[in-house]
RNA sequence: GGUCCUGUGGCCGAGUGGUUAGGCUCAGCUCUGCAAAAGCUGCUACAGCGGUUCGACCCCGCUCGGGACCUCCA
């Protein structure tokens, strides 16, 4: 491990030092997507933090078991447990069956984490997979009092946890302020207490995914799978349970009550949650509609965009803000963020044909100590980008023959960049500059050109120039030769 | 109404009690047949008003503005 690593933990409002609770391995756990729908980019930006932190604690030489679990059942509509089930009412508008519906949106989940460059997580659980494991917790919580039965519904007796636990440790709000925001029960309402909530709900015959319990035919709710889950894969407590901002009040709240009714603990020593993404100041979500879906970005579709950007253009501009900060979605600010990452790009490549010469110094081993300390400090991904760009410059001036580098900075300059920006930013070359017969046959065209330029026939070499342009390819002359990159 | 976050230069976005964040943009220069690229230089901000301090953008208070949560959403 590079630094002590410190990380803003929801539960202390404050930064903290990381200790995990066995020596060289991290659980984290992270919510991820009810996949009855398309996933939009706010969606990603959590995963794609949670990506950049399972992969900094790995650099840090942690063994980490990272967990993000599917769910694909017991989704309500009003968190209230009232509504259609998500997914039922999403396969009536589609005409399929529920498990259609979950399969199609998961897929587009996962083909929109590999776009992004997303490593999968260490175990990928369902909801529907445990639903034995949710019943098991539900009779467990039921056992020891903190939760009961009403025509076939389990709920959770917040009044009663509340006498012994702090129900609002995460959300740092008090039971009577809680209480004051939420609505009166109504008259057939079966709850005993305005916040409780269901582990447990009983279907309805119509319902098609239900499933036997001790209590009749049913389905989990949806904060008891991920305690479940949680559980079984990662133990009783483990290190880190992440996911955005949002759950903090309802659902996080909600598991951490269940985890102490069972086992007197909440799951996790760390919570972090990542912030929201905004457009134009507001909040994206799903029901605001002003979510983009990534293909409409990807492709610049979406009427609020004036072209496309590339997976790694965005992934790049999401890592310019810290993950706890808003991040606003604007054209420009994605256009500067295009730049931004091509010119960090091109100077990596640079980073092969610099012409070695001089003494060893000290500047690229500050230059990661700077970098890692940035990542140690609660993940700051904006100021170790900011080190990186000072690393940009210093390639460019050596390419320029204004510095110097030895040999053996020259290998760790190179060790540097990747491991920050391929392994633990997780970015990639991308726009087909790995492709073979492209390079090929552009190189065939430069050669061209070089020669009508050789002729001071400018007049053709411009026009292949331009038309190279137009076909998305720009060429930049130095006196070394003529390279290109494509564009998008 | 309650709880909480936030207000930084043309734009995005970090951060700290006293030294340049960084990216993008714009202007000038170097290089160049021209261009692009790259480099250098310039544009030097912290909502307002008080207070604490030798000194505050960073600490405290107030005012104004923006936002989130308390129905669902990462």
């Amino acid at each position: 491990m590079p630094k002590p690593l410190r990380i803003y933990n929801t539960l202390s409002r404050t930064i903290e030092d990381f200790k995990p609770l066995h020596e060289d391995k991290v659980g984290m756990y992270v919510c991820g997507p009810t996949v009855y729908n398309y996933l939009h980019l706010g969606n990603c930006r959590t995963f794609s933090s949670f990506d950049i932190i399972f992969r900094f604690l790995t650099y840090c030489g942690y063994k980490v078991r990272y967990v993000r679990n599917i769910t694909d059942a017991g989704h309500l509509e009003g968190d209230r447990d009232e509504g259609d089930d998500k997914f039922a009412k999403r396969a009536k508008l589609e005409q399929l069956e529920p498990m259609e519906i979950v399969q199609k949106y998961t897929q587009y989940f996962h083909d929109v984490m590999r776009e992004f460059n997303c490593l999968p997580p260490s175990i990928e659980p369902t909801a529907t997979g445990h639903i034995i494991e949710q019943i098991e917790l539900t009779k467990q919580i039921l056992a020891n009092g903190w939760a009961y039965e009403v025509e076939g519904n389990i709920y959770f007796d917040v009044a009663k946890y509340s006498q012994d636990n702090n129900y609002g440790v995460l959300s740092n709000r008090n039971l009577a302020d809680l209480l004051d925001g939420t609505r009166e029960l109504g008259g057939q309402d079966e709850k005993h207490g305005r916040l409780d909530f269901a582990l447990w709900i009983k279907a309805k015959p119509e319902h098609l995914m239900q499933w036997q319990s001790p209590w009749g035919m049913g389905f989990p709710g949806w904060h008891i799978e991920c305690s479940a889950m949680s559980q079984k894969y990662l133990g009783q407590q483990f290190d880190i349970h992440g996911g955005g901002m949002d759950l903090i009040a309802t659902h996080h709240t909600n598991e951490i009550a269940q985890n102490c009714a069972c086992s007197g603990t909440g799951p996790a020593r760390y919570w972090m949650h990542t912030n929201m993404l905004t457009v134009n100041g507001v909040r994206m979500s799903k029901s605001a509609g002003n979510g983009f879906l990534p293909d409409e970005l990807f492709k610049g579709t979406h009427p609020l965009l004036e072209k496309g950007y590339s997976p790694m253009s965005v992934r790049f501009f999401m890592l310019q803000s810290h993950y706890r900060s808003t991040l606003d979605f604007s054209n420009e600010a994605l256009q500067a963020a295009e730049k931004g990452y091509a010119r960090l790009m091109s100077a990596m490549k640079l980073i092969d044909t610099l012409k070695t010469d001089g003494d060893a110094s000290a500047y690229i081993q500050e230059l990661r100590n700077k970098c890692e300390f940035a990542m140690c400090e609660d993940f700051n991904t904006p100021i170790a980008i900011a080190h990186l760009f000072e690393g940009v410059t210093f390639i460019n001036n050596v390419n320029d023959g204004r510095e110097k580098i030895s040999v053996a900075d020259k290998t760790a300059l190179k060790k540097l960049f990747y491991d920050f920006v391929f392994d633990i930013f997780g970015l990639k070359e991308e726009l087909g500059s790995n492709n073979e017969t492209l390079s090929d046959v552009v190189k065939i065209i430069l050669e061209q050109r070089a020669d009508a330029k050789a002729r001071k026939d400018f007049a053709s070499s411009d026009a292949l120039r331009d038309k190279l342009l137009a076909a998305g390819i720009v060429i930049k002359d130095s006196k070394e030769g003529t390279t290109f990159t494509v564009v998008g």
